[in-house]
DNA sequence: ACTAACTTGGTACAGCTGTATCATTAAAGA
DNA sequence: TCTTTAATGATACAGCTGTACCAAGTTAGT
């Protein structure tokens, strides 16, 4: 058998062309051909790995979901050595601020597919239902412990909490996106409302 | 003086059904040929009155921020009878909500934009911060209001708070719109975050 | 009636798009 | 060496895009 190539490999670094050209020029301006040159790869073998534009789209969508996810889980690991499980949630929340390239891009692409997904059933299918859920799963779950450990405000439901969280962090990262807002007013915004959530070390007592 | 004609009537007339059509096919995938067909009109007559396809696309991204922000205000002042002004504030934070055919519109068209507006300097210029600022403005008034009355929760940050809260209705009308979550449950995790603001009624005491 | 504004129709253009087909070359395991 | 897979190249296609130009018609004030 001869030359044998890894397949998902290579799909992955065109899926990465894409994924530059696209942070660049914008999903909409994006091209086979200007995938194809980004790669330094010909137009040929995108149809070659990718037979249709969609397929392509679809895999760059998964790729960008499954890499933001590593980077905020790598974020909340690293949080992990600080006292209170406060650190982790302001690491979860925070990542998804577009505050460097790599969160701007994300941001920027992922809502891009989201608007697509409105006209578009097929992407529409799975990863902006999959993805947030899990997000709101992991964040219900830290909230939840540091519940237990008294670290709450009595009144809070942690999945509640956690929906609203992540929707103003969500939110908060569109208006930095579009230059309404900047990152660190965004930070502050988030920060004033984990401090009504999380019960400030300063009281009075036990 | 032969046959005159209001001419931003006109405009008005052809920029709604850029909103239509862009509602129901995705503004991606409009172009002029379907405006004109939409408004019952020649494509010649939508180049007379927009010279290209991009002021056509500014004129309707206007008329889209206009028509809201008129329907906002609408429901807020129709809240006004209610008693005390927290009704105002759930008013103003429901009315973004994609709850019924017109504010799913919006959100999605005006996501597009958003979208649009990271790569074209020209669209960005001027909407994305004036418009959400407004809201700003309007929504800390009334949390300030409702704090002279004394009906917060006295540590609350009216200004922060109103931008916490705009992005949160912001990122739970995203997530209603792809299908994530139900508008019941937005409106649910809204209120939850409103009772946690407003000092609930039933408190002991005076 | 006349004139200027409105509106339409057709028709054209160059430029891009995704997709397809052709032949050819390079590489590497059997 | 041979055979399969990978990769390139050129080239074509039909279909759409925004923009443009021209001529002809309609409409309503003066």
């Amino acid at each position: 058998m001869p030359k044998r190539v890894d397949h998902a490999e290579r799909r992955t670094e065109i899926a990465e062309a894409l994924v530059r050209v696209a942070g660049r020029r914008g999903l909409h301006a994006v091209g086979m051909r200007d995938v194809a040159a980004e790669a330094g790869v010909s137009l040929r073998l995108v149809q070659y790995y990718f037979q249709t534009k969609e397929k392509l789209l679809l895999f760059g969508l998964e790729l960008l979901a499954q890499r933001f996810g590593e980077r905020v889980s790598a974020r909340v690991r690293a949080a992990g050595d600080a006292p209170g499980p406060r650190a982790k949630v302001e690491a979860l929340l925070l990542a998804a601020l577009p505050t460097d390239d790599e969160s701007r891009t994300f941001h920027h692409l992922y809502t891009s597919y989201a608007v697509l997904a409105v006209t578009d059933p097929a992407l529409a299918a799975q990863p902006f239902i999959k993805n947030p859920d899990a997000a709101e799963d992991a964040l219900a779950e830290l909230l939840r412990q540091a519940q237990e450990a008294e670290l709450l405000e009595p009144d809070v439901d942690a999945r509640l909490e956690a929906a609203g969280l992540l929707a103003m962090s969500a939110g908060l990262g569109t208006g930095v996106l579009v230059g309404q807002r900047s990152p660190e007013s965004a930070t502050t915004v988030l920060g004033h409302h984990l401090n009504r959530i999380f019960r400030t070390g300063d009281v009075v007592g036990t």
